[in-house]
RNA sequence: GAGCGCGUAGCUCAGCCGGUAGAGCAAUUGACUUUUAAUCAAUAGGUCCUGGGUUCGAGUCCCAGCGCGCUCACCA
């Protein structure tokens, strides 16, 4: 396929941008296999940002497999930081205070307030491999303690107490005048209180690859810069792990952007070729805010799983990652709609758009076909998500079952067992439908004449309990309606040329029954509903239980 | 102050290698509806922030300016 591979060469998708920077560095350096990094900071759960990350490392790198046509082996390293300090207990944890005595030991030294793991560090690990697992990314992981204590970077520690100088010399005059007296690119792991130290180091033996300094109860102590005694600050740490690992590629958020000439420099000293990086915005919540783990604002990966697939988080992630974006709620149904639109087009596009249409790079060269219901006339159509979720506030209910009684009067043979797609679309409209529609709802107590009218309605819907025929159910409404609500207007009469209903009427049921000023044709709406469910929804609306349960469930959800 | 990004229809935004300005929503009108919602069809709506430059031709490329946003101690 060299079409593919000459097209690609071209693309100005990032993705392929990215990669060509890492053929020009393998044809630079002769190299045989190329290495891709995240990193991670396990003092949390995996956030959205996480998923950012790997989901467009992983971009780039089907994107390079594509350049070179997979003769060159890669692999994504999603690398877990869990030697990294306790610095502050996280909020979001059961039995905080039992942790508070572990404060400053490494996380992979800290219990699991879960009860689940070896350590808080191994249950968040877990936490992020599973996550990345249901997304069927392909990485490998690695941990930091792991490969501290196995000796995996002892020769680069060693090199680093050789270099002790020059890595300082680096790192100083970055410093504020304070910082750069005590400052140390090791922190030494206290042998008697565990804690991971910010201390001076009193001597740095290069030959040796030891290092001294003073323990916590003041008096000094020298360890090994090997075998886990010993973590590296930061920005050392950054430099030092490209180095040891060989990593090619590395993209981080534009927080980090100022310390890449370090981060590089870093790497330099200690005799390898830095990686090539590519810096990404951040996110911003609601009112235009930086997403931070730690304010806890903005989305998480779960809210957003609750709305809509992984796919069309994906798209987000794909689309202009160069800029500053709104990651919230209202964003959610714009990217559904815009992946389904974008797979739509996919088959009908040559290679060039293909390459620049999302869906390529979402999975991986090869979109899946978009699914289609097809209405009476056998005409085929995408459901979109922006239709469902009115056909949802339409059905007013949390049952998929109404939901797809809607569907199946646009296409009769629908149904959740030949649309899986749709299912899941169905299931996201539903839960939209719970969190964003029904809270915003407003129910009113009936007047004594709408009373009357909806008590005479419940009784003569009681004589069509059973049936599922909405235009007789319309009739009804209407027959109720002209007793009590006539249209004197003489605008709107019924076929035999009667007066016609007052529109009031139609107002009454919505905002008694539905809690809305609009609402569907209640006659369909009351077959697919049921009628004696609906004669259930009218004593309801009558006796006041409708307002009260609406009032529980507001007040449920705080 | 430095770095990065943004400025296109009422709103949210697309706009690829420079070639007659686009979508969704909102609005208006119509079809179907004895109300509504949905659906379908149509209409209207823009000094592409400003000023220069390159070009046969600029929303697009370059320079300058204006406005807005984010990041930039320590810690990761």
């Amino acid at each position: 396929m060299p079409d593919l591979v000459s097209t690609a060469q071209q693309s100005t998708a990032w993705p392929f941008e990215e990669a060509r920077k890492l053929v020009a560095r393998i044809e630079r350096t002769g190299q045989k296999a190329v290495l891709f990094e995240t990193g991670y900071g396990p003092s949390g759960l995996p956030h959205i940002g996480t998923f950012g990350e790997v989901a467009r490392t992983t971009m780039v790198r089907n994107a390079f497999r594509i350049l070179t046509e997979d003769r060159i082996p890669t692999r994504l390293l999603c690398f877990s930081d869990d030697m990294d300090g306790m610095r502050k207990v996280p909020d979001n944890v059961p039995n905080r205070d039992a942790l508070t005595e572990f404060l400053h030991r490494p996380l992979s030294s800290v219990p699991d307030p879960f009860g689940e793991f070896e350590s808080f560090g191994h249950h968040n690990n877990a936490m992020l491999r599973r996550f990345l697992d249901t997304f069927g990314f392909d990485y490998e992981f690695a941990s930091a303690t792991d490969y501290y204590t196995s000796g995996r970077f002892d020769p680069i520690l060693r090199l680093i107490a050789e270099r002790y100088q020059a890595v300082m010399d680096i790192m100083l005059p970055t410093l504020g005048e304070e910082r750069r007296s005590t400052y140390s690119c090791f922190l030494p792991i206290s042998p008697k209180s565990g804690r991971v130290l910010y201390v001076p180091m009193k001597q740095v033996d290069g030959a040796n690859g030891t290092v001294t300094f003073e323990d916590e109860d003041g008096v000094d102590v020298t360890v090994p810069v090997t075998g886990g005694h010993v973590k590296l600050q930061w920005k050392p740490d950054f430099g030092a792990r490209w180095a040891a690992l060989g990593v090619d590629f590395e993209m981080y958020g534009k927080d980090h952007q100022p310390n890449t000439v370090v981060y590089d420099s870093i790497c330099r000293v200690l005799g390898a070729e830095a990686p090539e990086h590519f810096v990404y915005e951040l996110f911003l919540d609601d009112k235009g805010q930086k997403i931070s783990k730690s304010k806890g604002n903005g989305i998480t990966i779960d809210d957003w799983l609750k709305y809509a697939s992984p796919e069309s988080l994906a798209l987000f992630m794909f689309s202009k990652p160069r800029e500053a974006k709104k990651l919230y709620f209202d964003v959610i149904p714009r990217q559904v709609d815009d992946y389904l639109t974008f797979l739509e087009k996919f088959p009908g596009q040559p290679i060039k758009e293909q390459l620049g249409n999302p869906v390529f790079h979402i999975h991986g060269g090869r979109p899946p076909a978009v699914e289609t219901i097809s209405d009476a006339s056998n005409h085929a159509t995408t459901v979109s998500f922006a239709m469902l979720l009115n056909l949802v506030a339409v059905a007013n209910s949390e049952d998929p079952q109404v939901l797809w009684g809607f569907l199946r009067r646009y296409s009769p043979t629908v149904s959740a067992e030949n649309h899986l797609g749709l299912a899941r679309m169905v299931g996201y409209a539903v839960a939209y439908f719970r969190d964003f529609v029904r809270p915003s709802k407003v129910y009113r107590e009936p007047t004594e004449a709408e009373r009357s009218a909806l008590g005479d309605l419940a009784t003569a819907l009681t004589e069509h309990v059973g049936s599922t025929d909405g235009n007789a159910l319309q009739a009804v409404i209407y027959e109720v309606g002209r007793a009590h609500f006539p249209d004197l207007s003489g605008k709107s009469k019924s076929p035999d040329g009667r007066p016609g209903v007052s529109q009031s009427w139609f107002s009454t049921i919505y905002q008694v029954l539905l809690g809305a000023d609009r609402g569907p044709r209640f006659g369909s709406f009351a077959a697919l509903y049921g009628v004696s469910e609906t004669c259930e929804l009218i004593r309801k609306g009558l006796d006041g239980s409708l307002m009260a349960d609406h009032q529980h469930f507001l007040a449920s959800r705080n």
